[in-house]
Parts: structure tokens; sequence; C-alpha cells
RNA sequence: GCUGCUGUGGCUCAGAGGUAGAGCACGUCCUUGGUAAGGACGAGGCCGUGGGUUCAAUUCCCACCAGCAGCUCCA
């Protein structure tokens, strides 16, 4: 009479198989059609796949397809298959690392050969025919030595080395499918048939361990699903995401170019700069709400301020610096410095704080060559940038009150909700513990208080104090900071700044780095991306366009557009003696809110025909009716 | 910065060792047409820049510049 062992399924039922049993069979046991949709199995919390025995008493979840865990599962099978399939065309190959990602996953490897796009293809055919092989994927483990001289056997360095960092009493376990093996924890599918919704997308160049000084390896991305209708999903969404980029239809819509003469220096167009200008009126508007005061500052220091700063010790690499009579000027990075100063210049009274300073300054940063990209990413930009000078006692009142800013801001523009993470003290920091703890439980409070949800980042604040970042993603899925509020025990230090307390003691402020928007060139990037381009009628650059559908009806056209202008709002005229469909095709291209089509019978009846954005055709309206729709639009920020 | 790819009229792109093409946009003319492309004709190019190979280079090679993807970086 074989032992048996006690299994909790997740109804609660308990079975009793013989002990040793492989997930596999224990899910034949229960139903064969569930061990036909296995993919893997969640025994006392951790995913296994279904070669592994059951040895003790446990609680065991089948995962299926239609399970969250199955996706892994699936992609990281789906890196061996892609390794498997490399090996075959190319068997000098040697393998890094092979991970799930977000999006899918890669896998890092040496080759003789340079891939191409057209290899792509190949690779995955022949990951197609090790799939419909049907191999099983076999576990077995190997004491740290045992794999040691198994990647040494294969002349698998970057292997080796990842064994090597493993500690000495480790069990190392492998996977086989078929001829080709692999280190890995697991866990895997059964079998490579299972593997059937896959693509690889792309090859890029990517540092071993990712480490600059180390040799640069080839990695193939690719996606996988678990089921076809999510690949194709997927790759739907992609194509959506090219089409939103916004440096396409910031070409498209005339916002703004780019000059080789001028690297990662975006140009805004007219209608690009009308964007740009109404961003920065809209948040100026809020600051008189908020209590902050706008000031301008100077482009180009002396040296000596952002030594001062630290900016000099930490940052010159990514400084603009020229000279002049001898004397070495900086260009500068950021407002803070000019901020502290203009603090500095006199006497401060507690009562004058919080003093909050703002600044639209237009910054340069030099950046690298390969880090630059479109409005994301510049070497030139301005930000909603303020600088809030406080007592201690005021970081509770100050976190709120952002957060009441920054909030309007996001529902003003109808953002979706920011990714929101909280970086607190790193191993090297300045400030005393107290200060640390103090702010650091405020602001977790606040987030608490105010029901938001966030990310801690323990160490991820800066070194002269915690941070909270809000981070949104453009349409490649890549994620951008935008709003940030940043505590900085630091800088009232370097400058030595300080106030009268109510006490008459001279006290030091703490001051916040805090924006919005933050850089306005990443956010109009950003945000053209989240609205394709289709911006709301009153961030608009022209907001309708008045399309003749003959000449005779020009002049009342005309009259129509000097109207309007008159009301404050952006119209165009499009009179050119095309037909109306064309008129009505290129307007839409221009993603132009209203068109307003002109004929005879809107001429007639002082009417004019909508035909909105998203809508289309909306029939005639009294033209002054369309005025108060307008109106009521722009106000109601639509 | 690193790895790879790309650079041809305003835009999107084709092309071949023998000094260049399409569509759209633009201009002129015809058409006055009612909700996503009317027609004809025309103008427009140092084929990113600089070297090299060649009788001949926009095409092949090298370097540089710029862009794209990824990596690294973003006090």
């Amino acid at each position: 009479m074989a032992e048996t062992i006690r299994v909790t399924l997740p109804d609660g039922k308990v079975i009793e198989p013989a002990k040793g049993i492989n997930l596999g069979d224990l899910a034949r046991s229960i139903a064969i059609s569930l061990g036909k949709k296995a993919i893997a199995a969640v025994v006392d919390g951790q995913t296994r796949d279904l070669h592994v025995g059951l040895d003790h008493d446990a609680t065991v979840k089948f995962v299926t397809e239609a399970d969250a865990e199955a996706q892994d599962v699936v992609r990281h099978s789906c890196a061996h298959l892609l390794a498997q399939a490399v090996k075959r065309l190319y068997p000098e190959a040697k393998f890094g690392v092979g991970p799930v990602i977000e999006s899918g996953f890669y896998y890092d490897m040496e080759l003789p050969h340079q891939l191409e796009p057209e290899d792509l293809e190949k690779i995955e055919a022949e990951m197609k025919a090790a799939a419909a092989a049907d191999f099983p994927l076999k576990r077995s483990t190997l004491s740290r030595d045992g794999a040691l001289q198994w990647a040494n056997e294969r002349a698998d360095p970057y292997k080796h080395e990842l064994i090597s960092d493993l500690p000495a009493d480790v069990t190392i376990s492998l996977y086989s499918q078929g001829e080709f093996t692999d280190l890995c924890t697991g866990p895997h599918v059964p079998t490579t048939g299972r593997l059937k919704h896959f693509k690889l997308l792309s090859i890029a160049g990517a540092y071993w361990r990712g480490d600059e000084k180390r040799p640069v390896l080839q990695r193939i991305y690719g996606t996988a699903f678990v089921d076809a209708k999510s690949l194709e999903e997927h790759l739907k969404a992609r194509e959506e995401a090219v089409r939103r980029d916004h440096r396409k239809v910031g070409k498209e819509l005339g916002l703004f170019m780019f000059h080789p003469l001028a690297p990662a220096s975006p140009f805004f167009l007219p209608k690009g700069a009308w964007l740009y200008n109404a961003l920065v009126a809209y948040v100026r508007g809020l600051y008189q709400e908020f209590g902050y005061q706008e000031v301008v500052t100077p482009q180009i220091f002396a040296t000596e301020l952002f030594k001062i700063s630290g900016h000099y010790d930490n940052y010159k690499e990514n400084m603009y610096f020229t000279t002049a009579e001898e004397r070495e000027f900086g260009v500068k990075p950021m407002n803070c410095p000019a901020h502290a100063l203009m603090f500095g210049a006199k006497g401060r009274s507690y009562r004058e704080l919080p003093l909050r300073f703002a600044d639209f300054g237009r910054l340069h940063r030099f950046e690298r060559s390969g880090v630059v990209a479109g409005l994301t990413r510049v070497r030139t930009f301005a930000q909603d940038d303020g600088h809030i000078f406080m007592a201690q006692e005021s970081i509770g009142d100050e976190t709120e009150s952002f957060f009441a800013l920054q909030h309007r801001i996001y529902k003003d523009l109808r953002l979706p909700d920011p990714t929101v993470l909280v970086g607190t003290r790193p191993p090297k920091s300045v400030g005393s513990d107290e200060l640390w703890q103090k702010a650091e439980s405020t602001l977790l409070a606040q987030l608490e208080r105010l029901g938001q949800k966030y990310t801690l980042n323990p160490g991820d604040g800066a070194f002269y104090g915690p941070k909270i970042d809000f981070q949104v993603r453009d349409a490649i899925g890549r994620a951008w900071q935008l709003s940030t509020f940043q505590l900085d025990f630091n800088m009232a230090e370097r400058f030595d700044l300080h106030y009268n307390a109510q006490d008459g003691t001279a006290k030091r402020p703490v001051v916040v780095h805090r924006a919005m928007l933050g850089s306005l060139e990443r956010f109009i990037g950003v945000y053209l991306e989240h609205v394709a381009g289709n911006l709301p009628v009153w961030l608009s650059p022209v907001q309708a366009k008045v399309l003749t559908v003959m000449t005779d009806v020009v002049p009342y056209a005309r009259e129509v557009v000097s109207r309007l202008a008159a009301e404050g709002f952006r119209v165009e005229l499009d009179d050119r003696p095309e037909k109306i469909g064309a008129k009505i095709r290129d307007g839409a291209l221009e993603k132009v809110p209203y068109l307003l089509v002109i004929g005879a019978r809107e001429r007639d009846s002082g009417a004019v025909a909508i035909r909105e954005r998203s809508v289309g055709d909306q029939g005639a309206t009294p033209l002054a009716s369309f005025i108060e729709r307008l109106k009521a639009e722009v106000a109601a920020k639509r």
C-alpha cells in the first residue's frame, strides 16, 4: 500500500493521492479536461510546473489558460523556445538571460552573426517547428558545481557567470525540451505544443547585466499570449501606438519641428507655440488661486552659483558652459539656485512663509546623443517649475495643497490617474534622522488621507529629501515622469538661507521643488499621444474651420469667420475652389474640432452646418447658437 | 555614450555603378460641386556632409552629422 498525502484543492475538497505523484498526473486524476488545460500549478502559493512531484501535504491550484499566472508561464517558456530555435540556427550561440517582461519576453545572446529583421522570421519559423514537435519539458537538478561544469562544457560564459553568483549550496534546475537544455528555475508549460500564440518583435543591443562597461549582447524581444485574440489585440495596440506617436502627429499638424543644427531642441511652429502658451496661461491662472508668485530669472550664471548649489560637482557633464571676459559661466539646468538667491537676497520673516516662487524659465541640459527622443527627452525645455520655501511645520499643508493643484490640472486636462511613486531616504543623504522621518511620515500620511494609491520605492528619494513622482505612459508604453514633489533639506543649508521665526531665532526653511506638468515639451508630447492629436476645443490651435461649398458664398463665409474671431475663437477659412468632400477630408486630417460647412442654404438662413470631429455631420444651426456652444465648451475645458 | 538600423523634392516612399522616379502637397487653368480625395498642365532634387575606390559614385568603402529602436544615464 503506497503512502498517500493530503492535497487541498481551491474548492476546499481534499484528495489523497500517492506520495510523489507529479502534478500533471494529479491534474489528470481530477479530470481529464483539467489535465489537458493545466499549464502549471500553484503549490502552497508558489507557481510550479506540472513535472514537479508532490511529496507532502499541500494546497494545490492548477493554472489553466484562463488564469493570470498562465501568461507569464507561457512567455517564459517562449523565451526557452526562442533560445532553442536560435541554437538550432546558430549552434555557436551563447546565452545570457531570458526573462519575462511586462509586454512579453526577451532573450540576450551572443551570436557570430548580426541579426537582421528577416532573421526574426526564420527564427520564428524554427520556433513554430519546435513547438509543433510538442517536446515535453523535463526538469532536472544539479549542484552548483555540476551546473558550472555544465556551463563549461557548453562554453557558455554568461551562464557560467550567472551560476557563479549563486550561493554554493544552491540546487540548480535545468529544463530540457528535445535537444535543448537551459538553466532555469521554471515553471514551464508541460510541453512545447502549448506554445502557439507568440511573435518575435525586434532586435536590440543590450549590455551584459546592464553594465555599460561590459559586452553588448544581441537581444531579441518577443511577446506571447495564451490565446490568439490577446496576441492580436496586443499587436493592434502596438500599431495604434505608432499612429499616435507625438513626433508623427506633431509633424502632421504642424505643431513643432527639429533641425540638425539644434539637435534635440524643438522649434514650436505657430500652432504648437499657441498650444504651448495656452498651457502656460492655464497654469498661470491657477497660480493666482494657489498662492504662487511668478518670477523671471536669468539664463546664465557665473559658475560659482552652481558650485554653491552642488550642480557643478554632480551635474557638470550635463551642463553647458561659456566664457566671457575670462570668467566662466554656466547655462542654468534648473531654476532652484536662482530662487535660492532671491530668497536670500533680504531678511525673511516667518510671516512671509510659505513663499512660493513659480518660474517658466528655459532650461538647458546636455543629454547624451543616444537618449534624446522627440519632445519627451530634449536638451532645452521649460517646466511649470516652482519652489516653496517654508517652515518645517508646513510640510503637511503644502503637500496637501500641491495634491489639490495637481489633481485639478489632471482633471481639467482629462488625464488618466498617474502612477504615484514615493521615494524614501537613500543610503547617502543629508539632513537629520528626525527631519527625514517626519517628512516621510507626513508625506505618506497625506497620501493615505487622500486615498491615493502609491508605490513605495525605498531608498529612491533624492539625497536631499524624499520625493513623490507621478508617472504616465506614452503611446509605446514608456513611462514618463510629469509631476513631481520633492522635499529638499540641502538647498537652504548650501545657500545659508534662514528666516526669523516667531520666537526671534533664525531658522532654516525647508524647500520643495515641484511641477505639475513637468517639462512643457515632454508634457505636450505625452498629451498629444494621450489624445491621439485630437486636442480638446479649448486647447486647439484651430477651433473651427469654415468650408465653402461654392464661390458665391465666400462673402458670407468671411463674415462667419470674422464673427467667430471677434468672439475670441481661432478660425480658419478654406475657400479654395475644391469640392466640399475634399475640404472636409483636409480639415479632418488636420483634426480641427469643428468644420463649418457653408453653402447657399446656410448663407440664406444665417446658419452654419456643423461637422463635429468625433461625431460627423450635425446639420445646420444658427451661427449665434454655435457661438454659444463653443463658449460653453471652452468654459468647460472640453 | 554603446549596439544595430536609417538618411533620395515640403511630406510618404521607390530606385540602380553610367549625373533620378511615384503619390500627396504646391502653382496655373478648367470645373461651382452639399459632408473624407474632380480634371489638365506645370514648377520643384548638391540623392545628409566630407574623404576614398573607380574611366564614372546618389549607388561600393571609411569617417562625421542627424534621426529611429534598445541598452546605460536623467543630480
